[in-house]
DNA sequence: CTTGAGCTTCCAGTGACTGGAAGCCCTATA
DNA sequence: TATAGGGCTTCCAGTCACTGGAAGCTCAAG
């Protein structure tokens, strides 16, 4: 398979393809002509980054769980730590978002929108100052 | 006021104040010595965006936001349209993050974490082929 | 007069790609 | 057989918003 096939198949494009060689998350090999040569384990791989990452996992994630998913003496609980892990970095991301929107929508809420200078908004980033 | 005063007083690092100097956000004069010589509408200036950054606006946005804040003859409905935008791309990442969140939960929940190889988080990002 | 803190500039790196340029390879058609 | 095109290659630069570090100048205290 060349690249653009595996592309295609995996729904990640050839650039970010190329990306993932470039740090060793992929190893294809290579045809004679220097074009990428892609095997099914490589495709497999390829979806399950597309997948992992789809789930906000980082890129060194990533790495320990294909490293996890191609190891056959693996304990789940490895994977299950790692992906707790994530899970809590995405709930500290939902508060802080929640928090900023709560705020921000009082403001928004609080601001009347029309043609006059005076707006609650800039008062409150200015530091409650006016 | 120097650079590390003012850091001080606006909770911002004398780094990311440089950084702002150089992308136009804040011009403060200087001394005859070449350090930065900050007057109090800089610190309100930094003050600002530092709430702005903390409520997630982008640079550019603060840039915006800034502009508004200057201009007297500014209108609210322009601060306004800034921060509903703003607030829509909050309550975009906030859907994904739960998205996220909720898919995870049910994997980590499913996985039961112990010694054996067997893990249904693995076998979900492969997808779902096992 | 020296020490040390604070200031300066400049360069490089972060994460995870993405865009673009220059150029090789392969297939199909005229 | 020449050529046009699309796909492939590498390499360089840019994104966003900083952050770290090195080399060197300035200032106040002892």
């Amino acid at each position: 398979m060349n690249i653009g096939e595996v592309a295609e198949r995996s729904g990640i494009p050839p650039k970010t393809i190329r990306y993932y060689e470039e740090i060793g998350l992929v190893r294809p090999q290579r045809s004679g002509n220097g074009y990428r040569a892609f095997r099914e384990t490589d495709l497999h791989k390829l979806v399950f980054l597309g997948r992992a990452r789809a789930l906000g996992f980082s890129i060194e994630d990533c790495r320990t769980l294909l490293g996890l998913y191609e190891d056959e003496t693996r304990e789940s609980s490895q994977v299950k730590a790692v992906a707790k892990d994530h899970l809590k970095t995405i709930d500290r991301k939902i508060t802080e978002l929640r928090a900023m929107r709560d705020t921000l929508s009082h403001l928004v809420d609080s601001c009347q929108g029309d043609h006059r200078p005076d707006c609650p908004i800039l008062s409150d980033l200015s530091g409650h100052l006016t």
